[in-house]
DNA sequence: CTGATTGTCAACCATATTGTTGAATGGCTG
DNA sequence: CAGCCATTCAACAATATGGTTGACAATCAG
């Protein structure tokens, strides 16, 4: 039940955007400061900052002062959320693949 | 190869709507109309169009023409890209579970 | 204490998003 | 043809988003 009380629609709009998936991406390999996940990201830290904000709301991260840095890290739960959403689709994965010509052929569907 | 083409942008933020996930949801039944996506979704017509072309330019459904209607299907494939993403994480979920509170001890990862 | 580093806050701007209405299009039906 | 049905288009309004700047708070170093 571990990702029970998370906001999908947070969480798909935190992935919406490349710039926060790279940053998540960075924190793959650890947990890092906020002017360290900025720095590729050819933007003022203020920006950065507020991005990552909308990451610690969505809950994908997780960040705590550390002496005058703030230290962020991945938080799994809600990517399992999404991930766990997105395989509600798996079943269609396999076929279904052309529904739409089918249906287009057949008005109706039985 | 097939989710090479894929703009993660465009679909997680069209995953980012729950109209559009409702939407979505509806068509793992099968294929439907704009009205037929639309009549649950307390809001104009012209509205839910908006939201059908969001989720077509994402390349999660695809429509034509049947009659004077629009047929649309579910279309798997941008779905398994952004699923593949996720899955980079996968290896995060099983430890790693507490990787703030180890940064917060150690000042250093080695 | 002074000063540099790290980050956030508030205000602001430009653009995108979500939704509405009302008119227009395309297609079926009598 | 006339009219209805399903859908889209255009224009508009409200709000959200992504980014900037400049001022501020907190912490570390000397």
């Amino acid at each position: 039940m571990v990702d029970n009380s998370v906001d999908l629609d947070a969480v798909f709009k935190a992935l919406g955007d490349p710039t926060r998936r790279a940053m998540l991406a960075s924190l793959k390999a650890g947990p890092a400061t906020v002017g360290n996940l900025a720095a590729p990201h050819a933007m003022t830290l203020a920006g950065a900052s507020k991005h990552i904000q909308v990451l610690e709301q969505a809950g994908l991260i997780r960040c705590a002062r550390k002496g005058r840095e703030r230290l962020c890290a991945l938080e799994p739960d809600p990517l399992r959320a999404a991930e766990r959403w997105l395989n509600h689709y798996a079943a269609f994965w396999s076929d279904r693949l052309d529904a739409l010509e089918m249906a287009l052929g057949k008005t109706e569907k039985d």
